[in-house]
DNA sequence: AATAATAATCGTAATATTGCGATAGAATTA
DNA sequence: TAATTCTATCGCAATATTACGATTATTATT
């Protein structure tokens, strides 16, 4: 219990579902608009930026590193982040397939319900 | 501690997040393909369509309705469900103009990290 | 070499989410 | 009206998430 059933959905709805949860937080969606607008920045500048503790932030890039939205390089005793662009259009690609699924059925859009 | 930070975020952020949240889990994005697929339908049908006990798709459709992104209407002893177009649209707009937030920053897409 | 700076990790507390059995309420049917 | 059907809600257990202090490891500086 307590744990989300991922076997019984399809691998694409889980895709979307794990892309979508990754954007679900708005410190990550806050570190993700900074680094596009940096094109790049070590985590002490987001810890600035954004005002959440070091470990936070860190915790959050990690997530962001694991669904594979940004790269982290090696810069000394800094670490450089910035976005992967491959990914971030290839998951652009899957929630924009998902989110225009309603005009994949236009002719239905007259609801029943009110 | 434990709780999301929202205070410290701008509302557009909140935004995304809340939107992208909303999208996170496969049960909820199955729910609302299988809305967009049938037009309408009742918490019955999503039972036996996902396979999740019925409180927890009636949990999972609560959540939704919350979002905006789906209404219900009575129907006699049923509840028929069906996708708030004018909402998903407004959804839609504000997920798609953050994932193409990598459009407005083109020039920069030459990352410095490798 | 000692100190400082930077970021990851550990450990923990608080809260949120997921899932479901049991129950309740409301409408339908017998 | 009694039994049935359908969905929401309650209550609970298991797990996940969020946040941060303390610590560690690594590199830079003095």
């Amino acid at each position: 219990m307590g744990t989300t059933k991922t076997e019984i959905f399809s691998d694409h709805q889980n895709q979307i579902a794990s892309f979508a949860k990754g954007l679900g937080h708005p410190a990550r969606v806050a570190i993700l608009e900074h680094l596009f607008k940096l094109n790049a920045c070590v985590c002490g500048d987001l810890v600035q930026e954004i005002g959440l503790a070091q470990p936070t932030i860190s915790q959050h890039l990690k997530e962001l590193k694991n669904l594979g939205l940004i790269k982290g390089n090696v810069d000394g005793a800094r670490v450089c982040y910035c976005i992967d662009h491959d990914n971030w259009r290839d998951m652009k690609e899957v929630l924009n397939a998902f989110l225009n699924i309603d005009q994949a059925t236009l002719d239905a859009s007259h609801s029943i319900c009110k």
